[in-house]
DNA sequence: CTGTGTTTCATACTGATGTTTGAATATGAA
DNA sequence: TTCATATTCAAACATCAGTATGAAACACAG
C-alpha cells in the first residue's frame, strides 16, 4: 500500500486572476449547468463539463448541491420560476375577450420558445425529460404543465360552449398546444424541412398569427354549431365531407 | 481491424440444433436492441443489457456490428422500413379527393403511433433522436421527414390553392403535423393532464377524426376566401405588413 | 497575530461502459 | 479424420463519470 501522497510541490500561480466578479460559484454554477443540462439531456451531461465551463472545481457541485441530482434539481426548480412562464400565466389570466387571450397565450408561449437575448433552455430541458424523464419531470408537470393545461381547457371550454372536462375541449386544447410544442419539440425536423425559416420576433409574431386563426377558425365553427361535430361518438363511419 | 462482415453463405435455416429458439444471435440482437434503444435512448441504452436481454456475449454487439453505433444504425435503417411508414405513404399516394388523403394519413400516422400488438418503438426511437441527436437523425430526416413532409406540402398546398414553398402552405402543414406529433412527443404530458385517456383503436379513431376537422376547417375557410388571411402571410408577392 | 468555520483545490477511489483479445467451440468441406 | 472458417465466450483493458477526502486557501472575529 503506497499512502504516501504527493504533496503539492509549489504554488502553481495567482488563481485571483479571474474570480468571476463577485458572483458565488453557487450561482455560477446553477447558471452554466442550466445551459448544459438543457444541451445534453441530465445523462449525458458530466459534472466535468459543467465544472470546467463554471470554472470550478469538480468537487463544487458536490460540496454546493450534494450530488449531481441535487444540482439538476435545483436547476429545473429554478428554472420552473422563470420570467417566460410568467408571460403565459399573464395571459391567461387577463381580462380580455376570450380570442385575444387565446391569440396572446399562444404568443407568449412561442416568444418564450425562441428569444435571442436568453436562449430557450427551460423547454429544452422539457425536451429531454419527456424522452428520458428523470425525478423532476413529475414536478415539472405537476407544477407548470397541469395548471397552465386546466386554464387552457377553462378558456377553450367557454369559447366552445363546453365543460372544461369535455373530450372535445381536450381534444381541441391538445390541437392548440401541438401546434405551438412542434416548433420546440421537433426543431431538427424544421430545420430540416424548411432551412431559410429564420426565428425573427417578427417571423415568430407571424407564425402565433397563424395557430391563432387556424384555431379559431374551428373554435368559431363549433361555437356556432356544435351538433356537426359532435356526432363522431365511436366509429367516424366513412368520412364523408360535410357541405361544401 | 477484425472482419467487417461475418461471411455470408446462403443457409438461412439451421434451427434443428436447439430448440430454443436458434434465432441468429445477429437478428436477435437487432431485435432486442430497436426496443432498448426506443426505451433508453442511444447514450442510455448499454451493450451490456442489450446482450443479456438477446441471451448474447458481451462481445457478440462488436463482432456482429463493429460497435455500439454501428448496432444503433442498423437498428434505424431496419426501423425505417417499418410498416408503419408503408401505410402512410400508400394514404397519401392514394387516389382520392384531398380531404379524403388527409384523413387517411391523419388516421394512418396516428395508428402507427400506438398500436396494441406491436409497440412503437420506430417512433420513440424518434423522439430520443429529437433530444439527442446522432448521426442516425440525418438519415431519419432525409429518408422519412422531408419526403414525407413534401407530399403533405403537395397535398395541402393543393386544397388552399397555394404552391408547396409558400409559407402559408407550411405554417398549415405544420399545424397539422403538430397535432399529430405531440400525442407522440408529449405522451408523459398527456398521461399526466388527461389519466383515464386510454388509447384503444376507438379513441385513435376520435383523435384522428378531431385533428382532420380542426384542420379541415381552416383549411376550406382558406379556399374560400384567401385574401382574409393572407394579409399576415409573405406570399411571395406583397410583403406588406401595414395595411392602413 | 490566533483560532474557527467556510470554500476551493488536487487527487484518488469505485463502479460502469465500450472495446479488445485470445482461447474454446461449432460448422462445413476436402 | 483434418483443416479452415465462423461464432461464442470469459476475462481483461482503457476510459470516463460520479463521488469522496484531506489539505490548502480564504474570511473574519477575537
Amino acid at each position: 500500500m503506497n499512502n504516501a501522497r504527493p504533496q503539492l510541490k509549489l504554488k502553481p500561480l495567482k488563481r485571483r486572476r479571474r474570480p468571476a466578479i463577485s458572483e458565488p460559484t453557487r450561482d455560477k454554477l446553477l447558471d452554466v449547468a442550466g445551459r448544459i443540462f438543457a444541451d445534453r439531456g441530465y445523462r449525458a451531461a458530466t459534472i466535468r463539463e459543467i465544472c470546467i465551463a463554471a470554472r470550478a472545481n469538480v468537487a463544487a457541485v458536490n460540496y454546493h448541491f450534494g450530488d449531481k441530482l441535487g444540482l439538476y434539481t435545483m436547476v429545473v426548480q429554478q428554472s420552473m420560476q422563470a420570467a417566460e412562464l410568467e408571460g403565459i400565466r399573464s395571459a391567461l389570466d387577463q381580462l380580455a375577450p376570450p380570442e385575444d387571450i387565446l391569440r396572446a397565450v399562444i404568443r407568449a408561449r412561442l416568444n418564450s420558445i425562441c428569444r435571442r437575448d436568453r436562449p430557450d433552455w427551460h423547454f429544452r430541458i422539457l425536451v429531454h425529460e419527456l424522452a428520458q424523464p428523470t425525478p423532476a419531470l413529475r414536478r415539472l408537470i405537476s407544477k407548470i404543465g397541469r395548471p397552465l393545461f386546466q386554464r387552457l381547457l377553462e378558456l377553450i371550454g367557454g369559447m366552445i360552449g363546453l365543460p372544461p372536462d369535455d373530450d372535445k375541449t381536450r381534444f381541441c386544447a391538445f390541437s392548440v398546444m401541438g401546434q405551438i410544442l412542434v416548433f420546440v419539440l421537433a426543431n431538427p425536423l424544421l430545420e430540416a424541412v424548411w432551412p431559410d425559416l429564420k426565428m425573427t420576433p417578427e417571423q415568430l409574431d407571424r407564425i402565433a398569427y397563424h395557430i391563432a386563426d387556424f384555431s379559431l377558425s374551428y373554435i368559431r365553427q363549433f361555437r356556432s354549431n356544435p351538433s356537426a361535430h359532435s356526432a363522431n361518438g365511436t366509429t367516424p363511419a366513412t368520412p364523408s365531407r360535410a357541405s361544401k
